[in-house]
DNA sequence: TGCGAGTAGATGCAAACGCATAGACCCGGT
DNA sequence: ACCGGGTCTATGCGTTTGCATCTACTCGCA
């Protein structure tokens, strides 16, 4: 195993300046006058789970503090695309959803994006290297360990 | 060529995801105190390029606003990390540096945090898969059209 | 030389963020 | 039934962000 270091760190600088750079181009579209790029990453997170999920769920798949994506959910509450109801089997669980406006807004916008990121990602890229790419990057998110929370940290030996 | 596009964005799809696992992970290290992750990107940046840059060219590099990154440059210059000095070419510009504290945080820091990323990167890829990975993503970066400035806009037909 | 269009960086301001912490609730042991 | 520790979400507060705009400077051309 081991590994080269060096190695390691040029990819995953690798892959912070592709995510850079394509961020800042879907950015400049004009299509997030409605809902920001990251509210869109809520809606959309919402969009493909079946059923509704927790905060804390949500939390785990979106790059936001819990406090900042709780107000977040807040003002998506009030604009009428999510859904937060209580959970029926935790009085302090709240389950999230989104709303059939909430949906329509998703696919709307998520349409439109998908067109620049396809159009993007096969600029540079064969199908072959797309399909690499994207099981390089499955591999890496899910082969990493779960963050600690305070009962399972024995898996650390403490 | 055409390709898939749902292809395309499941490849997307999966680098983002990566990016937000292994940053929320890399996030979670207690090397944070003294300089933000953002401000470390800042400092990352500057650290190679063997001669002072300017603001603007230091915008392309990083994910975040021209007066955000204007600010948060006159942060860490008032820190003592960041040294702004006059283009003595063009009256407007300013041209950024490290100090020597600077520098010698950005390794300090550097240092920890590499062996971070060294270990979740080999975590769950071979040298082979991570040799692809940079390989893959330095194409997606590199081959995007430059951003559109009023002047280049003739590329596009305007 | 002087002027108008264009570019670089800074600033006003409201919105959004992260950190710390509070409040509500669950659960196991007594 | 109660208590203590743990978990889930919300809130207070200072900081940082983005958008719009402003100022200062450059450049091409009359």
């Amino acid at each position: 195993m081991a590994g080269d270091p060096t190695l390691a760190n040029d990819a995953w600088e690798a892959l912070l300046r592709a995510h850079a750079t394509l961020m800042k181009q879907f950015a400049a579209e004009d299509i997030w006058t409605e809902v920001s790029m990251r509210e869109y990453d809520v809606l959309y997170t919402l969009s493909k789970c079946p059923e509704p999920i927790r905060l804390g769920e949500l939390h785990r798949q979106v790059l936001l503090s819990q406090p900042a994506l709780s107000r977040m959910v807040d003002r998506l509450a009030a604009r009428g695309l999510v859904r937060r109801a209580a959970d029926p089997g935790d009085g302090r669980g709240v389950l999230l959803s989104l709303t059939g406006a909430g949906r329509a807004r998703q696919r709307e916008i998520g349409r439109r994006h998908a067109r620049s990121v396809a159009a993007a990602m096969t600029r540079s890229l064969t199908a072959g290297e797309l399909a690499q790419l994207r099981s390089l990057c499955e591999q890496l998110a899910q082969r990493q360990p779960a963050p600690a929370t305070l009962t399972n940290r024995e898996d650390e030996g403490l």
